[in-house]
DNA sequence: TTTT
DNA sequence: TTTT
């Protein structure tokens, strides 16, 4: 049981890339806003990953701004950084998302609430990501 | 919302410290397996923090490979490194804990699934974390 | 544990009554809809209950119509049906509500997103539920 | 989002059955206690449903008694009851089942923690439940 | 740094 | 109908 359910909004636009392999992988921050007591709110910048038609779902129909509730799993990668070190970074895999509001901007059609429950469910080995 | 839910072994004993202000803080790392697929399987080691109450009842119930499940939130502190750079670490504040299983070695008389639900459930702010 | 974590419209306004010792009892049923693959999505309609301080809030805040987020725990309460059977009914019990978007018809100044995490936590015995 | 976790005891034995398309149906009753304050704990009797190959895996691999993680979700179900009334079940439909210790009276080799998170993950919709 |  |  490795399971994460936040609800926040996109810090910044997801960004696409994909493997060599030739997998998309969409990544974004997502802020959480953190109740804190009395009026003394803080928030969370949490780093979100998804992947192959998950992915290339956010790359289309997320932005900045927008709310979402991220469904996945919380996962611990290392790499090396700069510095020859090697250093660890926490992010959650998302299984699933919901959109909780429609777009800023409707680009196209955008319905509200586009179910991805479908989608990226699978779960991947630490493969090479490509950022 | 900003729910973790986890099922691991405790990696290490608890380490019980104290803030300036006198709160109980308990910190260690959780292993949680993750099911790769075919025989693949692999680890993830979240860092978990407990306060108070809590943090108290994992310093005195809970040993290294004990299984819980710990129910919390994920939060991103800042701190500053060695090297005085500005680095960003995740951990999951326990809001629960449920013992799995009674201890490895029983000192007192530690009954299985000691239930710690009553405990802890209270946010904390980015209090002085002395670690 | 003992966890739901549910999203969806409520299908009715919240009804608030009283128990004989004077507690806020709110009630509602909530749609959530349910993905079922090949466009044949269809709903559940599952009961919540709501105690205290977030009885009222819903009571003053929610409007059917309105997208919510529940955060509770799942409960079977036993009554006696009409005819003098037994009968069990299942009904979700708010730990706490997240407001997804404002309501329908602001009567005074509802903001979006009224976070009500920090009522309601407390867990109540089976009381007489005046419904 | 419906997302119900859920940790308790076997109250029964699992009950395997089929429908007439030939998909198994296993279902128990799932024993969750209730942590209500002073030492004034109580159970809820929660029904679990558990569908193709992991409804399988709990007729092989489950007995009364033994304590399991369900993930899963909330659905409420209509039936006409013997007296030609309509009536409503909730039960959890299990997406996965994870073993939080081995069965008590082991039959053939089966180790602790059998992981069934890659069985049953499907969404059914309110098919033919012979019971 | 790591658990079974 | 019920588990430890």
């Amino acid at each position: 049981m490795n399971k994460v359910i936040l609800v926040g909004r996109l810090a910044q636009d997801p960004e696409v890339r994909y493997t060599q392999s030739g997998k998309a992988v969409a990544s974004f921050s997502l802020a959480v806003n953190r109740y804190a007591g009395q009026g003394q709110n803080s928030v969370d910048f949490i780093p979100i990953v998804a992947w192959e038609k998950l992915a290339e779902t956010c790359g289309n129909n997320l932005n900045k701004g927008q709310r979402v509730l991220v469904d996945g799993r919380l996962q611990i990668r290392s790499y090396e950084a700069n510095d020859g070190q090697k250093r660890r970074v926490a992010e959650v895999v998302a299984q699933s998302i919901e959109f909780l509001e429609r777009r800023q901007t409707p680009p196209s059609g955008a319905a509200e609430n586009i179910d991805v429950n479908s989608f990226g469910k699978d779960v991947f080995p630490d493969e090479e990501i490509p950022f």
